[in-house]
RNA sequence: GCCCGGAUGGCGGAACUGGUAGACGCAAGGGACUUAAAAUCCCUCGCCUUUUAGGUGUGCGAGUUCGAUUCUCGCUCCGGGCACCA
């Protein structure tokens, strides 16, 4: 639509927008409370950092969720769909820095622009439940959970090395650090130690996998993208005794069935053992050396491809418990110190790795498992073999199936005391500790006479000091304000400091779903009933990114609520969608590439039902979205013309009877079936996979064929029971996807009631079957005729009617028929 | 490297448990209305050919089947996740 095109070709959708926005908000048409006499219903699509203003992923993401609370809602659910703001986060900050203002100030302007956004879109939220995660009202019971959470041995402290970039003084996160070097000022990042604080997810590893299995309305994808995160691996821990110490080396491994091939040791550099292994180390320096270059290629390759893997002999051995035989022991840069236990059993014939690690040091290879019908040469080898197959060279193990031996392997150890059956996971710690400002305190007091103390609940909440000075790009904030961190110790009274890390912003939203079922209540964090009523979430919806981090995070507090006696659900989602990226000219959008299309001046020009339309009809939620701004046109047109055949037919429509005539002619007939089709098309799109896409294809064909049958050249003369059934189910069926304009034109037919008053429609079978079918006549396989047969045609009439089909003739003429196949109302195939 | 997805006209996408490939929309071409434009309406629209018809066609190659976009096997390319996990 060009801005010389005059407006009276198109309906008013500005005025029309406003007005029902407007009524929407004034009568809070979708506040909700909890209601005994219908079912629930949560809908929940991901609340957005409130980073400025919304994008095009955003109007996806909740025109989506829209559809479906509104949909639900015609299904007589009572629907629960909130919104709110994850609004900390380091942005808040920078943008503090850049224009000499406050995080706060910055955070509060954005959600009051982007609130107003959120309202011309129309979405159906209830509003009453709006939560700032920054607020403290918020955070406090947040503190409050970490609180308990401490006391029940879930947050502990350590230390760890961590990604340090001393120009920022501050710790970085993984996806922070850009080739070894800072993001924001590419200084390089050092390894450093610090202690931080730690939620303890693996307490719940167990259960976090089990419980994927619960997960059938989720995606596979990410299910499977969780259990691999998790990494869960059984195997033997076992004992190696330490040549000339009173140590031993203790390792992990899944292939118990191997350890008699084991001819060396490799240990990650930061092993604890290396001191030990050093003292009176002739070879100590080299040694050191190595450790310390490895340390430094480590950090800077935190996110690169692998390195070549290298080690270095530390002089020492250890010893096999199972045949005595002696070990060497490698410093070796592959090793993580994180995983297992820090030490890896060598056994170059069944592991690649050490195989490649064997061949460029010159250890030995001794085969120990030898796959079905292959002998194996240790000296001739060149890969390692990772298949089952038979032990050889294996003692007492000798002959034994791999599979079997693992077990047996494994009993033998624990009989004899050097080792037993152990599972290890992928999943780390959750560290939540961020040297930063804009996040919630962690609510921890340290006195030099008591120790480590919490914060009493009823101290609760550390608040942000709000005096923080603007245009400094300071680190630890908070660290800085002696106003903020001087306190007395709860314990003695003495003066004490308070911990100065904030919580990593992935704890507010670990938790926001159960906050929106009591958003404003103050005993505690949650409110029991309300809590117990509305969750689980039914159907939750955003973005894949999050599949493992934030959806992890979510499931793992559940369960802590839950335990904290809380919630009684053991899962937090029951449905995920997850919707693809909005995509321009092939890439996805953004500032950099410029091709950001402004949810603004879609609204403007079209309007924001047409937005939510297009962002509907391009593509299924699921898959990634093509912007095409000539669709957009094409879905301002079909709304233009549903407005233009209902203000054409209005007096028809406002006078004439509103109920079905006793006898349907010929177009009546075909407008009544496909209105009934339509119904069936679209209630079965939503409810089975939200396919809106082909929803929507079906109220277009709809159309056409209202247009086609009642327009300008109708033929027949249509019934006004027939026509207003149509048009009305037209105008509910497209209701979540375009509501404003639903609305009115509803208003335009109806001054009684809205069109939310309604119930979703109901179809009739009888009037969707078809009384006349399509056959189709093959022969051979190649579509040769097509047959309009009356819909109770047995299959005996029908094949007899294929076979003197002229069309089909030609095709058979003179040729021996072999077989002919009928399928019921279908087709028929003639092989001859 | 491993684990998931995906590949259909000029484009976005349809096609129920194997049964008319290309619904719906966009773009394109032709026509009607108009002084003209906008808007609207009608027609055509996978490719090829000897065009009232026939051939061919859902990334490539095989297979199962009367019949495959759909099922099986083997490839190619694209996207995503994990990446020394012992």
């Amino acid at each position: 639509m060009s801005t010389s095109t005059p407006q009276e070709n198109f309906y008013d959708f500005k005025t029309i927008e406003k007005k029902w926005q407007d009524h929407w908000l004034d009568n809070a048409t979708y506040r909700v409370s909890t209601d005994t006499e219908k079912e629930k219903y949560y809908v929940l699509e991901m609340f957005p950092y409130p980073s400025g203003r919304i994008h095009m992923g955003h109007v996806r993401n909740y025109s989506i969720g829209d559809v479906v609370a509104r949909y639900k809602r015609f299904r007589g659910f009572n629907v629960l769909h909130p919104m709110g703001w994850d609004s900390f986060g380091l942005p808040a900050e920078n943008a503090a820095i850049k224009n000499n203002s406050h995080p706060a100030r910055w955070t509060y302007d954005n959600i009051d622009y982007m609130r107003d956004q959120l309202r011309q879109l129309g979405l159906s939220y209830d509003w009453d439940r709006e939560i700032a995660t920054c607020n403290p009202e918020y955070y406090r019971w947040e503190q409050y959970i970490f609180l308990e959470m401490y006391e029940k041995g879930l947050v502990y402290q350590k230390n760890t090395s961590v990604n340090w970039c001393d120009s920022c003084q501050t710790v970085l996160a993984n996806e922070q650090v850009i080739d070894g070097c800072c993001w924001r000022c590419d200084e390089e990042v050092q390894a450093r130690s610090m202690n931080g604080w730690f939620f303890k997810i693996t307490a719940y590893a167990d259960e976090l996998l089990e419980d994927l299995d619960k997960l059938g309305g989720w995606p596979e994808k990410v299910v499977t993208m969780q259990r691999n995160w998790i990494g869960k691996s059984q195997g033997l821990q076992c004992d190696f005794a330490v040549d000339g110490l009173d140590e031993s080396l203790s390792i992990f491994t899944t292939r118990p069935d191997t350890i008699f091939g084991v001819t060396f040791m490799s240990i990650a550099t930061e092993h604890p053992l290396i001191e030990k292994l050093l003292a009176n180390n002739p070879r100590k320096e080299a040694i050191e050396d190595f450790i310390t270059r490895i340390a430094n290629e480590k950090q800077q390759q935190a996110n690169s491809d692998l390195t070549e893997k290298e080690g270095i002999f530390t002089g020492c051995s250890c010893v096999n418990p199972f045949n005595g035989e002696k070990i060497p022991i490698y410093v070796a840069n592959f090793v993580l110190m994180g995983y297992g236990t820090g030490a890896v059993m060598a056994v170059p014939a069944h592991d690649q790795r050490d195989f490649e690690f064997a061949k460029k040091y010159d250890l030995p290879i001794t085969a120990v498992v030898s796959p079905e019908g292959i002998e194996l040469n240790s000296d001739e080898m060149a890969e390692a073999s990772t298949v089952p197959g038979v032990l050889i060279n294996s003692g007492a193990f000798t002959g034994m199936d791999s599979e079997e031996a693992k077990q047996a392997i494994i009993n033998q150890a624990v009989q004899d005391g050097f080792g037993s059956a152990h599972t290890t996971y992928r999943l780390r710690d959750w560290g939540i500790s961020r040297q930063r400002y804009w996040g919630a305190p962690i609510p921890i007091i340290y006195c030099d006479t008591c120790g480590v103390q919490p914060v009493p609940a009823e101290q609760l909440p550390v608040t942000l000091p709000e005096d923080r000075e603007s245009g400094q790009n300071e680190c630890a904030p908070l660290h800085q304000r002696s106003s903020f961190f001087t306190t007395s110790c709860p314990s003695c009274g003495q003066e004490a400091k308070r911990e100065t890390d904030t919580m990593d912003t992935f704890v507010e939203s670990s938790w926001y779903f159960a906050r929106y079922t009591c958003p404003r209540f103050t005993d505690s964090p949650l409110n029991r009933e309300e809590a117990s009523h509305w969750l689980p979430v039914d159907q939750y919806i955003g973005g894949v990114e999050h599949a493992i981090l934030h959806l992890l995070y979510s499931r793992f507090f559940t369960k802590v609520l839950r335990d904290l006696g809380y919630l009684d659900i053991d899962e937090p989602f029951t449905n995920l969608l997850t919707q693809g990226m909005v995509i321009k000219d092939g890439s996805k959008m953004s500032k950099s590439k410029g091709n950001v299309v402004d949810p603004n001046d879609l609204i403007t020009e079209y309007g924001a039902d047409t937005t939510r339309l297009f962002s509907l009809f391009a593509a299924p939620p699921e898959k990634d979205l093509e912007w095409n701004a000539k669709g957009v046109e094409g879905c301002f047109r079909f709304l233009n013309r549903i407005n233009r055949f209902i203000t054409n037919n209005l007096d028809a429509l406002l006078k004439g009877k509103r109920k079905l005539p006793a006898k349907l002619n010929g177009s009546e007939t075909q407008l009544h079936r496909k209105t009934h089709q339509t119904i069936s098309k679209v209630t079965g799109n939503i409810e089975q996979n939200f396919h809106f896409n082909t929803a929507i294809s079906a109220v277009m064909e709809l159309v056409n064929t209202l247009s086609a049958l009642a327009g300008d050249q109708k033929k027949e003369v249509i019934d006004n029971g027939v026509l207003y059934e149509a048009v009305s189910n037209i105008l509910i069926l497209l209701c979540p996807i375009v509501p404003h304009f639903c609305s009115e034109q509803w208003a335009m037919l109806h001054k009684d009631h809205s069109i939310e008053d309604e119930k979703w429609p109901v179809w009739d079978e009888q009037a969707i079957k078809e009384d006349e079918l399509t056959i189709i006549v093959q022969v051979n396989g190649k579509v040769r005729a097509k047959l309009q047969v009356s819909a109770d045609i047995d299959n005996k009439a029908l094949e007899g009617l294929a076979l003197k089909d002229e069309k089909v003739l030609k095709f058979i003429d003179g040729k021996t028929i072999k077989k002919v196949i009928v399928i019921q109302k279908k087709l028929v195939n003639i092989v001859v």
